[in-house]
DNA sequence: TAGGCCATCTGGTCCT
DNA sequence: AGGACCAGATGGCCTA
């Protein structure tokens, strides 16, 4: 796919002074509004939301929303470091094409399929006859197997994974 | 220039 | 009460 040289770019990161003052209110006021078990009108929790809203300062508004984007920016880097170990766990060839979230996730679904037939492959069928000592239960693995077949049956995991380094080999 | 991908902001909802 | 999670909106960067 494509190589993205994203620098520069971004937002400056919570810009005090072009913040917008959007209207806010107390979240946990409305989450009990709409909750199921709380049965209180909707005209109440609106103004005990409204409330909350006024006894906080336009300061306090801004100081909790830019904590809230921190809190957001972080858990969105979490994320994506996460995605970078699994881009680093997944064969794949054009090293210098950063793979996509989307190609990411693809990828490694059928990457452990993949995996997964070809221990299935060399073990030529021995694990359906393995036991768990004592528990009677079939391999873990095997039923996870069979389970996974029944909702696509006739797809080669290998020849389709093959097929899809194959794309990104040709820089598709 | 259009379309894809992404980072960030935001408000609603859920969870502890 | 407050943090985590989520999805929609927005706008920048890049490539074809």
């Amino acid at each position: 796919m494509k190589a993205k040289g994203k620098g520069i770019k971004r937002r400056l990161v919570a810009d005090k002074d072009t913040l917008r003052e959007t209207p806010t209110r107390s979240k946990s006021e409305l989450a009990k509004c709409l909750r199921p078990k709380e049965r209180r009108n909707k005209e109440s929790c609106k103004a005990a939301a409204e409330r909350t809203k006024q006894s906080w300062s336009s300061k306090d508004r801004h100081v909790r929303r830019l904590e809230s984007n921190e809190r957001e920016r972080q858990r969105m880097h979490k994320l994506n470091n996460a995605f970078q170990a699994l881009r680093e766990v997944i064969p794949h060839v054009r090293a210098e094409n950063k793979l996509s979230k989307i190609e990411t996730l693809t990828l490694a679904k059928n990457y452990i399929k993949s995996l997964t037939a070809t221990i299935l492959g060399m073990s030529n069928g021995h694990l359906q006859d393995i036991e768990v000592s004592g528990s009677g239960s079939r391999s873990k693995l095997y039923e996870h197997y069979q389970q996974q077949r029944g909702e696509e049956e006739h797809e080669g995991q290998l020849e389709k994974y093959s097929t899809q380094i194959h794309n990104f080999r040709q820089g598709s």
